[in-house]
DNA sequence: GCCCTCACG
DNA sequence: GACGTACGTGAGGGCT
């Protein structure tokens, strides 16, 4: 700064935090926190305490405070009491669980090492007015840490007040701007307009406008009320002169007292450090686990932590950011989170307002709340709305009286609208081109509509959006974003619908409850967008967000909801097969082992292979046990065991029959008859979509009793399956990224890709090749894409390490450019901390600049990411347009598993689909990249999922 | 709630 | 020279 060392006055600067505001504000953004060891509520200490630590951290820079002291309200009896026994008498009972920590608040001051200041009979207000005056007298600075108007009077000559929500300096100006008078009238305008909060009477009818246009035409209060009889407007008048009395009374309450009586000079409030020891000692005592180690990480000690520290969040001040942005950027200027302002809507008249506000506004952030997780099944419940920060309403809708007993529970809750008038609200502006709707997950919340018939356009989604920006960083759960990126803790589900089996349902939970839940989830999702939104093009991922993320919400829920027919008989049927099956696996488990035992307990069969029997186990999972994995007991069998040869098969039939033939059969929609999966989109770390309930992408395959499962994937009547689906799409980007020549030309033959390797590699003619090779120079050609490594690729053939090694380096020799490829990703992310596709999507890496032996499996990852990421990029972009390229074909896109798609067409349009879809599908890359091998895409036919494939 | 195992690309 | 090791997922069962 030009002017330090030339700082006014005397050079002392004081800095008064206005504790009691700041303990209000801590309770009131934070969920009711409490210490887990015995459930003392803590939350706003919790807050205070961050509050009181970013404040002394903010606070080291050169101009920093030379004085400091926290200033509490004593009680709430004050000598203004004296004057007007009405004052602050409307203030609502303090909450129970906030009482308790008011006294924990003063030690936590103490423990920071700051003066803890509070005289009996004075507000905190005078206080701070006190020693303001004190410190301009002699010279010095004073900056207050408060938003309170009432404090405004005294800004001004030294004494500037600092808004710690806004980081905004307070002055003259800003106090003229609030008030229409500056700081020395702020008092007369006040008396005048009274005020509500603090049940100060002032003037009926004058409110801060009216009082600032008299004081500036009067000059002040006295002149005014003396000159009362010439005001102009005879309701003015009339007001001023009968309320005289009580103007006065209302000056005396308003004004600060700066001459509260203190027992100890300024000198006393020189800024002191804390004493680590103490600090940390209360922190941890209050099970501050997070702040403990904060404080402890920056004064650079050990904390004390009895039970493990969590990991700190990425992107979090206390971690070294990443540079692929520069920090966590701070939250905008936005006021705290208070889940106690939210409203509830229960008549058409208020809906209808807040609707033609975000008509008028052009966004809106929006959330739903349900019966349940599955959105084919799940009822609507409740709309919460958000049209700026902090300004969000529920609507419930479908809330039933639950905490009721048997007989009570299941009426209808009352100040509810009707569904269908609020839906009918609700349709034109949801489905109003011009308003934008933005939501968090909106895939979910978009299929819930749709069954209300509301198809939702435009969408944003900021759980999209953080996984364009930050895949890899962390997961993009609205929870999790929130505590990251706005320092808030959202209010957990739990605390509404408990967990396990005395879950209820969301109905059920009272209105005003779901409403400061629900609305605050709209708040959050308002307040991540504003931060998201600006950061897609600053960090050059807009295209990715515009073009392979926002159009799959559409596409994927319209297959969700399509379903895909299962026939249930046939899977029933191979339950009762796999039964018989497994008993008698486990009959002759039991003799061979001699004992009883549970097939299905590692921990049991371990005991029996490697300590009855004795046989030669090696491998040690995480927790110590022996591994009895599939390729331990294959290596096992091959010896000529028996016992583990009985175990490999019972497994088998096992997972098939409890994960695949018990389990669909449960996942048909009773109102479809047909399975409806839920994709992630932003689950996975390279772009690749995720299944769940049921996990549809890992169907059996490779075996031949697992194909079967496949059998029951069926065709509707008249209608076929048909499934197509990349070849080798993988290695053809590795070809095209790595720009690998040989690879390139052999693609763009058309020849065998894994004979071509052996031929390239072993020096023999592809014609008559022994199969063992083919199947050596596969395996490499896989492990390529993996970071192959000497280990795995020994492990995955089977042969010893240096053969493999061998493998490797002739390969690597052979193909140069991937080695070139490899080195220069692996840099790539140790200098940017984080790779992109070819199509820009960006995958960090924040374990590659680490040291240790996870850098190897980051390495490997970064490498890995690209080609991966690659390939689902460009079957994304086929998605986003088959259902364009197909609207005339009688067809549906069901399902896609990584480089398949599966569709169900009707019989007589199966050729026309297969055109159309390979057309798009093979196009996909273009036009936004020009593939230097061609995509290929096969295609199946079928009654079932089994023969179409 | 973690670990192991195994299904898929 | 030792360390651990293929990449990415989700589900079910055992166990604490």
């Amino acid at each position: 700064m030009s002017n330090s060392g030339t700082k006014p006055g005397n050079g002392q600067h004081l800095h008064l935090i206005d504790g009691s505001a700041f303990i209000f504000r801590a309770y009131h953004a934070l969920p009711p926190l409490t210490r887990k060891s015995d459930g003392l509520p803590v939350g706003a200490v919790a807050g205070f305490c961050n509050m009181l630590w970013k404040y002394i951290e903010d606070a080291r820079g050169d101009d920093a405070p030379t004085h400091a002291a926290v200033i509490f309200d004593h009680g709430s009896v004050t000598f203004r009491n004296n004057i007007y026994d009405q004052y602050k008498s409307n203030r609502p009972d303090l909450p129970e669980d906030l009482k308790p920590q008011f006294p924990l608040t003063r030690e936590a001051t103490l423990a920071f090492n700051v003066a803890s200041i509070e005289v009996p009979d004075y507000e905190a207000d005078d206080i701070i007015a006190t020693l303001s005056c004190q410190m301009r007298d002699a010279g010095g600075r004073v900056t207050i840490i408060s938003s309170d108007k009432d404090l405004m009077q005294l800004v001004g000559d030294g004494v500037a007040m600092l808004d710690p929500i806004k980081n905004k300096l307070i002055g003259r100006d800003e106090v003229f701007e609030k008030f229409g008078v500056y700081p020395d009238r702020v008092v007369d305008v006040q008396s005048l307009a009274g005020d509500a909060v603090d049940n100060v009477p002032g003037a009926p009818g004058i409110g801060i406008k009216t009082a600032a246009q008299l004081i500036q035409e009067y000059g002040d209060l006295d002149n005014l009320l003396a000159s009362a009889e010439q005001i102009k407007q005879p309701k003015r008048r009339q007001t001023l002169i009968d309320n005289a009395e009580q103007i006065r009374l209302s000056r005396r309450l308003v004004t600060l007292d700066c001459e509260t009586p203190l027992d100890f000079g300024l000198d006393k409030l020189e800024v002191r450090t804390p004493d680590p020891e103490n600090l940390i000692s209360f922190l941890n005592k209050m099970e501050f686990r997070t702040l403990t180690k904060r404080v402890a990480d920056r004064f650079d000690v050990d904390a004390p932590a009895p039970s493990p520290v969590p990991a700190p969040i990425p992107g979090s001040a206390t971690t070294a950011p990443a540079r692929a942005t520069a920090e966590a950027p701070a939250a905008p200027d936005m006021p705290p989170i208070d889940r106690g302002a939210y409203v509830t809507i229960s008549d058409e008249a208020t809906l209808a307002a807040w609707l033609a506000e975000i008509t008028d506004k052009g966004a809106v952030a929006i959330d739903t709340e349900t019966t349940g997780l599955d959105e084919m099944r799940a009822d609507l419940v409740g709309v919460s709305l958000c049209v700026e920060a902090g300004r969000a309403a529920y609507i419930p809708l479908g809330h039933v009286l639950g905490q009721a007993d048997l007989f009570g529970g299941g009426a209808r809750a009352e100040g509810q609208m009707a569904l269908d008038r609020a839906l009918a609200l609700l349709k034109p502006v949801l489905e109003d081109p011009g308003v934008l709707k933005i939501l968090h997950n909106a895939k979910y919340d978009w299929k819930i509509l749709a069954r209300y018939g509301i198809r939702m356009t435009p969408v944003d989604d900021t759980m999209l959006m953080s996984y364009a920006l930050n895949a890899g960083r962390h997961n993009h759960g609205m929870d999790e974003l929130s505590e990251t990126y706005l320092h808030h803790s959202a209010q957990p589900i739990k605390d509404l619908i408990g967990s396990g089996k005395a879950q209820i349902t969301f109905d059920r939970v009272a209105i005003d409850a779901a409403t400061a839940y629900a609305a605050e989830d709209a708040d959050v999702t308002w307040r991540l967008w504003q931060l998201f939104r600006p950061q897609l093009p600053a960090e050059g991922v807009d295209t990715v967000y515009e073009t392979l993320e926002r159009p799959m919400i559409e596409v994927l829920a319209g297959m969700e909801m399509t379903g895909v027919r299962i026939d249930p008989d046939h899977l029933r049927a191979m339950s009762g097969n796999f039964s018989q099956k497994m008993a008698q696996l486990e009959q002759e488990a039991e003799s061979l082992a001699g004992t009883r035992f549970n097939l299905g307990s590692p921990k049991q069969l371990g005991e029996i292979l490697f300590g009855q029997m004795n046989l030669t186990g090696s491998k040690t999972g995480k927790s110590g046990a022996m591994s009895t994995s599939a390729d331990v007991l294959e290596d096992l069998a091959a010896e000529g065991h028996d016992l583990p040869a009985r175990v490999l098969d019972w497994r088998q039939v096992s997972k098939l029959k409890s994960t695949y033939t018990d389990a669909l059969p449960q996942h048909v929609n009773p109102e479809t008859g047909r399975v409806h999966t839920s994709y992630s989109i932003a689950g996975a770390q390279t772009g690749r979509l995720a299944s769940t309930d049921p996990n549809l992408q890992n169907i059996p395959v490779r075996s031949e009793e697992g194909r079967r499962i496949r059998e029951a994937f069926v065709a509707g009547p008249g209608m076929r399956l048909v499934s197509l689906d990349y070849s080798q799409i993988e290695l053809r980007i590795l070809a095209h990224v790595a720009d690998i020549p040989a690879l390139r030309q052999a693609f763009l033959d058309g020849l065998d890709i894994h004979a071509l390797t052996a031929s390239q590699m072993f020096n023999v003619p592809i014609e008559g090749m022994d199969p063992m090779i083919r199947r050596s120079a596969k395996a490499i050609n896989f492990g390529v894409i993996y970071g192959i490594s000497g280990f795995g690729l020994a492990r995955n053939l089977r042969i010893p390490r240096a053969e493999a090694q061998a493998f490797i380096d002739t390969y690597f020799q052979r193909f140069p450019e991937i080695r070139a490829y490899m080195d220069r990703t692996v840099a790539d992310a140790k200098r940017d901390g984080f790779v992109r596709t070819l199509f820009g999507r960006r995958i960090h890496t924040p374990g590659i600049n680490q040291s240790g032996p996870a850098v190897g499996g980051a390495r490997r990852a970064a490498i890995n990411a690209p080609i991966q990421g690659a390939a689902a990029d460009i079957i994304r972009r086929a998605m986003i347009r088959m259902p364009e390229a197909i609207r005339d074909i009688p067809a549906k896109m069901l399902l896609q598993v990584h480089d398949e798609l599966v569709f169900e067409v009707e019989e007589s349009a199966v050729e026309p689909l297969i055109t159309a879809a390979r057309e798009v599908m093979e196009g996909a890359a273009e036009p936004a990249v020009k593939l230097s091998v061609p995509l290929l895409v096969d295609a199946g036919v079928g009654a079932s999922w089994a023969e179409a494939h």
